[in-house]
DNA sequence: CAACGTTGTTCCAACGTTGTAAATGGGGCT
DNA sequence: AGCCCCATTTACAACGTTGGAACAACGTTG
C-alpha cells in the first residue's frame, strides 16, 4: 500500500529511525537532514500506519460514545458536539447504540477491552452503578447523562432537579394551577425521571399546588402522545404540562391538538432538552436546553484528564450549564417570521 | 495492561502459535490443547490485541461514515442504520461530520490514507465527480446519496427522478392546479435538486401544469420557512408545495400556520426522507419514505465486496427503494389518537 | 594532545499478532 | 526394525513503528 518508513529511510539514504525523528519533530536533526527526509516524505507521499503506532505506543486514538439511539435528535445533537470536541484532541469517535438494553450496554462495557479504543463515554439507561463499580477493566470511562450520579467514574450532566424546578416554576409563573409532570418511570429503570420528579414537586410544594403524574415506558414521541390523551381524559384536565423531554412534549402537543384543545391557550406545554424541532413546532416548545457543547467538552475534557494522568484519582463530577428557553408552547403563538 | 498471547502460552504451557491457532478457530488442534488453552484463556480474560492483528493483517475493522452534518434527523437515523448493518460484519463505524464544506470533505477523503479505516462510506455536498476521480488513493471507497451519478465509485440512492415525480402526481391527484417545487438549488450545490425538480417537472408537464420554483441554500427548516413565506407573498401563492426534503417541509409548514393558513386546505404540504418529526407535526408530513435499512445495507455490502475483492471492477450503481406515505399535511387532519 | 560533552545518527529490540515452513511424534505399513 | 505419512505443534519472521542504548563526529576544555 502506502510508502512505510523503511521506504522514506531508503529513498533519503538515512536511517529508519532519523526519519521517525524527523516525523515527530525530533529536535536534534541537522537542517540538511531533516531537508533530504522531508522532500523523500512528500514525494513518496507517506502517511503513517496508525495501526503500527498504536502498537508501539499502547493507544488507538479512537474513542467510543455509547448512548441509547443516535436518532432520537437530542443524542444525535450531542453526539456532534462530542465528536467535534474529540476532533480537538485529533480522536476519532466511534459510535455504539445500546438501544438502552442492559445486554448491549454491558457488551460496550466489554468491548471496551478489545483495546480498540482508548476510553469510552458512555450514557447509559439500564446498567447500575454496582455493576460498573464491579468492572475489572480500568480503561478510561466518562459517563454522562442522568443515569448515575456519585457513581464509580467520572460524571456531567446539568443539574437536573434545579432545571426541573425552574421551568415548573415558569409554570407556575404563568398562573397555571393544575401542572401535570410526564415523564414518570419506574425508579429502576432510569435516574433521569427521580431527578426531574424532584425538581417539579420542590416547585409545586412551594407554591402549595396539587401534583399530577403521568407514567411513561420511553422517552419518545409516542409515549407522549398516549401519556398526554391519558391526562385529557381525566376528570380534571390540568392546565399545564413539564414534559420530562422535548419529544414526549412533541407527543403531548401532538395529542392536545388533536383533541381539539389549544396550546398554549388551554394547556401549555414545556419540554427538556431543546432539540431543534421544538424550535419549529407550531406552537414552538418553550423548553430546558441544557448547553451540549459544554457537556460534550466536559466529557471529552475528563476522559483526557483519565488517560493522561494515569488513573487512581477519585471520580469527579461536572455540571454543565443551561438556559430556559420560553417559546409559544407557553406564552402564547405569534403569528408570523420565525 | 490485557494478557497477551505468550502469557497465555506460558500458562497453558504450549507454544504462542498453538494459542493463536486455538483463537482463531484452526481445525488440527488435539481436544487435550484445544482445552488446557481454552481453560488459560478464559483465566487471563484474554481479548486480542485488534492494534496488533490490524497491523498484521493490513486491516482496522473500522470504517468511516462521512456525512454533513449528524444532527439533521435523516442522516441520524441513516447513520443508525448503517452503524447496524456494519456491526453484522463486526466493524465499528467512525463518523465524520463535514457540514458539507469543501475543505472538511477534502480532508475526510485525505484521512482515509492513514490507514485508520479500511473503507469510507461518503455522502458528499462539495466536492465534484472529477475531484473523486483524481484520487490517487485506492481505499475503498462508496457513495451514498444523490450528489453523483454514475461517478468513479460505487453508488446507493432511491431513484430521486421517480420519487419526485411520484409525490407530485399525488399532489396533482388531489385536485391542486398550482404546485411549487420547494428547494431548488444551484446546480453545483448538489445533485439533490436537480434530479427532484426533474421529477417534478415531468409530473405537472405531463399535466399540464405551471411551474412555480422557490430557491434555498440549504435544506434546513430555517430555509424552508422563509422560502415558503416568499411564495406566500407572491402574487398568485399555490395550493401545494412539494419540498425537497423534510426539514423544508417542516419549515415551510410552520410559515404556512404563522401565516393564518391551514394545511392542507389552504396549502397541501410534501417532503421527502421521512423522518421522524414528520410523523408527529401538526399535521403529520405526507411524504417519500427512502428505504433506509435498505440504504446503508447496499453501501455495507458495496463496501465489504470492494474490501474483499481486490479492486479493479467497475463502479456498481445500486438502487433502494422507497414508499410514499400519505398524511395529513395533503390528505386532511383528522383529530384522533395516533 | 587527551579527555570530555554535545550533537547527530544508527542499531537493536519490542509492541502482539499470524503466515510459512519446519520440527516432532505416534501409528500403520512393509 | 525401518520407513513413511499424517496430525499436531513449534520456531521464526514479518507487519511498521518508536524508545533507548550505542556510536560516530565534532568542537571544547584542561
Amino acid at each position: 500500500m502506502g510508502a512505510s518508513l523503511r521506504d522514506v529511510a531508503e529513498l533519503a539514504g538515512v536511517s529508519v529511525k532519523t526519519v521517525s525523528n524527523v516525523v515527530n519533530g525530533y529536535t536534534h536533526v541537522s537542517p540538511a537532514t531533516r531537508l533530504k527526509v522531508e522532500d523523500a516524505l512528500t514525494r513518496l507521499g507517506y502517511r503513517p500506519n496508525l495501526s503500527a503506532r498504536n502498537l508501539r505506543q499502547g493507544r488507538t486514538g479512537v474513542i467510543a460514545l455509547a448512548l441509547p439511539e443516535l436518532d432520537a435528535p437530542y443524542f444525535a445533537e450531542l453526539s456532534r458536539f462530542v465528536i467535534q470536541a474529540a476532533a480537538e484532541h485529533r480522536w476519532l469517535v466511534v459510535i455504539e447504540q445500546t438501544d438502552g438494553s442492559l445486554r448491549r450496554e454491558r457488551q460496550v462495557l466489554d468491548g471496551v477491552r478489545d483495546h480498540r479504543v482508548d476510553g469510552l463515554i458512555f450514557s447509559p439507561i439500564s446498567i447500575g452503578a454496582d455493576e460498573l463499580a464491579a468492572r475489572t477493566d480500568d480503561t478510561a470511562l466518562v459517563l454522562l447523562g442522568e443515569r448515575i450520579y456519585d457513581g464509580p467514574a467520572d460524571h456531567v450532566a446539568i443539574d437536573n432537579v434545579r432545571a426541573a424546578r425552574d421551568i415548573t416554576e415558569h409554570l407556575i409563573s404563568l398562573g397555571r394551577t393544575r401542572i401535570a409532570a410526564l415523564g414518570v418511570q419506574d425508579q429502576s429503570v432510569s435516574g433521569t425521571s427521580p431527578l426531574r420528579l424532584a425538581g417539579y414537586r420542590e416547585a409545586i410544594a412551594a407554591h402549595g399546588l396539587p401534583e399530577f403524574t403521568a407514567e411513561v415506558e420511553r422517552y419518545q414521541r409516542a409515549e407522549g402522545a398516549a401519556a398526554m390523551t391519558r391526562l385529557l381524559r381525566s376528570p380534571s384536565p390540568p392546565d399545564a404540562v413539564f414534559c420530562f423531554n422535548d419529544l414526549l412534549a412533541l407527543g403531548a402537543m401532538r395529542a392536545v391538538l388533536a383533541s381539539g384543545l389549544r396550546v398554549p391557550e388551554d394547556v401549555a406545554l414545556a419540554g427538556l432538552d431543546d432539540i431543534e424541532d421544538g424550535r419549529y413546532s407550531t406552537p414552538t416548545l418553550t423548553t430546558v436546553a441544557p448547553d451540549k457543547a459544554q457537556l460534550a467538552g466536559m466529557a471529552v475534557d475528563l476522559l483526557k484528564l483519565r488517560l493522561d494522568g494515569r488513573s487512581g484519582r477519585p471520580p469527579k463530577e461536572m455540571r454543565a450549564g443551561y438556559r430556559l428557553m420560553i417559546r409559544e408552547s407557553t406564552t402564547g403563538f405569534r403569528p408570523g417570521p420565525l
